[in-house]
RNA sequence: GGAGGGGUACCAAAGCGGUCAAAUGGGGCGGGCUGUAAACCCGUUGACUUCGGUCUUCGAAAGUUCGAAUCUUUCCCCCUCCA
């Protein structure tokens, strides 16, 4: 880590290190001092390989809000150039390729979690966004050679650890990975000049990628750009935020239900509560130092937490819908109406359905197969009474009132209702 | 271009003619304990099944065999060393 700056007097890089979003920096105190006298803008970017973010890129986006709240003007970049090629940072092998049609539709799907966590209003500081395919894919190879390709030298190009961790682990790294650190440089100095960005910011496995930006620029404009890393966020666990392949935890809505937002932060580890409500707050740091102070009961603290950040993503009503729905399964263990309804028409309830096809045809579970062993090992019930037989059927005469509850496992519940 | 090594389920990694739907570890899921936490313990982890089995799966295709993840051939891909 860089020396931090004890005397640092600049609001927004104070917040930023308060909340313990600053990993690394370029040249703080000149940053400082730039920051003070005027707004600056910086950019992050963003991979466009699925049709949503998740958690992992969260941090990057409250540093985006935060850029915004001290006056200063965030760029959005979406990395619909660079996501043709795949930056081979932290990962053991090629990433998939897209085409550019998915990549798009990707961008568009991306765009909306940023509307929605970003202020918008202020014109000031409203976000920008841009797409890098709109200059990559422009370049001449030659030209590109020449003027950018000149500044690379392949010596310190295998020293930087997206490359040299591939090679030490004998994993190949194709030619075409092994430019995207020169064209994530080249987005820098492309946004330095025609926006006059000059901060990078992204997480600390894009170190290596930031200071070529930075180098870049001096290199070929002579003048000065800064890049700012932030930690990268492991769990207590020490597992990677947001990383697990079935349970990823979507920002859009339409791949996450606001309610099981609310639940994962919800089910925060203890030892990871504290941090969270600075990252993924934007409650005021002296207001939150008060709060953990104050508060006694780590549940609490979840709680809030679990509030707060799907406000921030999915709005007040979705938050304390989510809060409701949650207090009413856990705490009062009454029937919530908010649970995700699952209807079935009337007609199919004659005959009865046998408990495996009802819960695979309803996609609670993936196949006949889990279904049943779900039911052996005690994980289905049915308006909280568990199912132990493979037979049950499913009739009209099960539902009290028109409705009935079905749980997997203890978190996990559908409304069932006939229609 | 030459020599050698390798491609196994979500990941890592064993198996090297039948007892292999494939050891083991991680991850996932469920149960127990609890606080909707962690740790820990137990179970489970291809699909379908009239629970007898059946079908698909060990890079791809073809072949040998009563029988192949295991042997042969061709092809594709990866790694190491040499040029």
């Amino acid at each position: 880590m860089d020396v931090i700056e004890f005397s640092m007097k600049n609001k927004f890089l104070i917040e930023m290190r308060e909340r313990g979003y600053l990993s690394q920096c370029t040249d703080l105190s000149r940053l400082i001092d730039i920051c003070d006298k005027k707004p600056i803008t910086g950019y992050i970017g963003f991979d466009c390989t699925a049709n949503s973010l998740h958690v992992g890129s969260l941090l990057q986006i409250m540093i985006l809000k935060l850029m915004q709240k001290h006056g200063h003007q965030p760029i959005v970049l979406l990395g619909g150039g660079t996501t043709l090629i795949g930056d081979p940072s932290g990962k053991d092998t090629t990433r998939k390729i897209l085409e550019k049609k998915e990549i798009n539709k990707n961008i568009l799907s991306i765009k909306k979690v940023f509307n929605k966590i970003l202020n918008t209003s202020n014109k000031k500081t409203k976000p920008i966004f841009v797409n890098n395919a709109d200059w990559l894919l422009k370049l001449n190879y030659i030209k590109f050679l020449r003027d950018v390709g000149r500044h690379f030298t392949i010596n310190k190009m295998l020293t930087f650890d997206s490359v040299k961790l591939r090679l030490e682990r004998e994993q190949s790294l194709s030619y075409m990975e092994f430019n995207y650190m020169i064209l994530q440089a080249y987005d820098f100095y492309q946004l330095f000049k025609d926006q006059k960005c000059i901060l990078q910011i992204g997480g600390s496995d894009q170190w290596g990628n930031i200071i070529n930006g930075v180098d870049l620029i001096r290199r070929i404009l002579k003048k000065e750009a800064f890049g700012i890393t932030s930690p990268l966020i492991t769990l207590a666990s020490g597992a990677k935020m947001g990383k697990t392949e079935k349970g990823a935890i979507w920002l859009n809505e339409k791949l996450l239900s606001s309610y099981d937002y609310w639940q994962f932060w919800r089910n925060t580890n203890d030892s990871d509560v504290k941090k969270f409500l600075y990252y993924f707050t934007d409650i005021e740091v002296s207001k939150i130092q008060n709060i953990i102070k104050d508060e006694k009961d780590i549940n609490n603290l979840k709680i809030l937490l679990a509030n707060e950040a799907t406000r921030l993503l999915h709005g007040k009503a979705a938050s304390l819908k989510a809060e409701k729905t949650a207090k009413e399964i856990f705490k009062d263990r009454v029937l919530s109406k908010n649970l995700p309804e699952i209807l079935i028409k009337k007609v199919d309830l004659d005959n009865g359905i046998n408990i495996l096809d009802f819960l695979s045809e309803n996609r609670i579970l993936a196949s006949k197969s889990e279904a049943r062993r779900a039911i052996i090992n005690k994980g289905i019930k049915i308006d909280d009474v568990v199912v132990s037989d493979l037979t049950t059927i499913i009739e009209a005469k099960n539902f009290k009132n028109k409705s009935l509850k079905i749980s997997f496992g203890k978190k996990k519940h559908y409304l069932i209702k006939i229609t």
